[in-house]
DNA sequence: TGTACATCAGTGAACGCGCGTTCACTGATGTAC
DNA sequence: TGTACATCAGTGAACGCGCGTTCACTGATGTAC
């Protein structure tokens, strides 16, 4: 069940003789980068089922297949890995986005595409998403602030997309904000119903409900600049 | 700093003499009412500063001023504990909307109104707040489940609510449960904007946030209307 | 290419600590007569 | 009203456990010459 593979190093040392390097021997330098990946990939694996706060370093560093001590060779602590979780996840998040901005959409379909990408998105990297929407309101108040300013972050990049459809353009800038908001909000909400959700059926049940509401909020968009405010 | 309330009827028991009952003496019902209460209490405030999957038995003991073992006179375990919590946060959070409920509110202000009274709700019992919006994502699955489950039985009273409304009441009711879910979602934003917020200014433009989202939304829903579909 | 030395990722023993849970107990409260 | 006994909320010692962190170490990798 446990790869353990960091560890495997040593024992295989007999065979890459000192000096001339075999094809698959790994420099110092590749060898603690691959371990550091093995610790957060650890958390990550672990994060399935705790929160982070009930995450233990001696758990995580035998999930990795390291001794305890090995783990203050990549992190200060767990709330140094936890920051670096953070930035990892929200990588994953930003690129979602910025495919989705590349696309082009079909502006008949803007929703359903829209809801398309967030949901392949979340499914193609759900240790990301579990993480960022457990962290975000719980345990841990220094990654909760942090993961709170990211979404801050995001939401108002998505208000200077929103400031380019046609029909937004006019609006004030916090009405804006208010609008990406909401739809940030949504995104969060479709990433938690997906949370324990395997069933294709449910997905797809999921899908449907996101898209009915994010219709709703945008005619009302559309109703909203009717009313002339 | 610490109140230690449960401990003080042993030392107090030279006063009250057996049989003739003083006015401020307790039966041993009461007391171990009063003893519960302090955990449930101590538990909530506690829960300020951690989430509940890091609070120990003994840190709950320690503030409700017993030992550590009298705890298990009272709750099986954390978990009973927990869902005790759950049990008694909602109550609140019922109270509160059937309070909006019996309101009858002015049609006209229905949105203001509604903010009005969430916030005021949320800033009376903050704590039970911060427990159902922390642990509803985050920690021991038992907790996340049963809070769900309290948040979609919620979720489908409010469309009952909603169908009573002069535009709404043909809506299908999968329509209507999916606008309840915005309004609850809404609702649980403000509850984790306001988290950590005490200061007015800020406060009020939370509200003023609120209100202007829900109107998106609602205008949104009348628009729905006029589409026909 | 070979040698001598420096670097440093990973180790394992050891520490003190707070934890959940058990157990037999104490003594005030409650009840039967 | 008084007495004898039952109940039971709360206690404190004790347990074994996993934790985070320290420390001096090892031995493969890297570098200087």
């Amino acid at each position: 069940m446990n790869s353990r593979t960091p560890k495997s190093h040593s024992s295989r040392s007999g065979r890459s003789s000192r000096g001339s390097r075999a094809g698959d021997a790994l420099s110092r330098i590749e060898r603690k980068e691959a371990t550091r990946r093995a610790i957060v990939d650890a958390a990550l694996k672990l994060l399935a089922e705790d929160s982070f706060s009930a995450l233990s370093l001696r758990e995580v560093a035998r999930e990795a297949g390291i001794a305890p001590t090995a783990f203050y060779r990549h992190f200060d602590s767990m709330e140094a890995l936890g920051l670096v979780l953070i930035d990892e996840s929200f990588r994953t998040l930003r690129d979602m986005l910025r495919g989705a901005r590349a696309g082009k959409l079909d502006p008949t379909r803007t929703i359903d595409s829209s809801v398309d990408i967030v949901i392949s998105g979340i499914t193609a990297r759900p240790e990301h998403w579990r993480f960022i929407t457990r962290e975000r309101s719980s345990g841990v108040a220094v990654l909760r602030y942090a993961i709170r300013t990211e979404i801050r972050l995001l939401t108002s990049e998505l208000a200077i997309d929103l400031a380019r459809f046609p029909g937004l353009s006019d609006w004030s800038s916090e009405d804006l904000n208010i609008l990406a908001m909401l739809f940030v909000n949504a995104m969060i909400s479709i990433a938690e119903a997906l949370e324990d959700t395997t069933d294709p059926a449910a997905i797809e049940e999921i899908r449907r409900t996101a898209v009915r509401q994010l219709r709703m909020i945008t005619v009302g968009v559309i109703g909203w600049r009717a009313e002339g405010r």
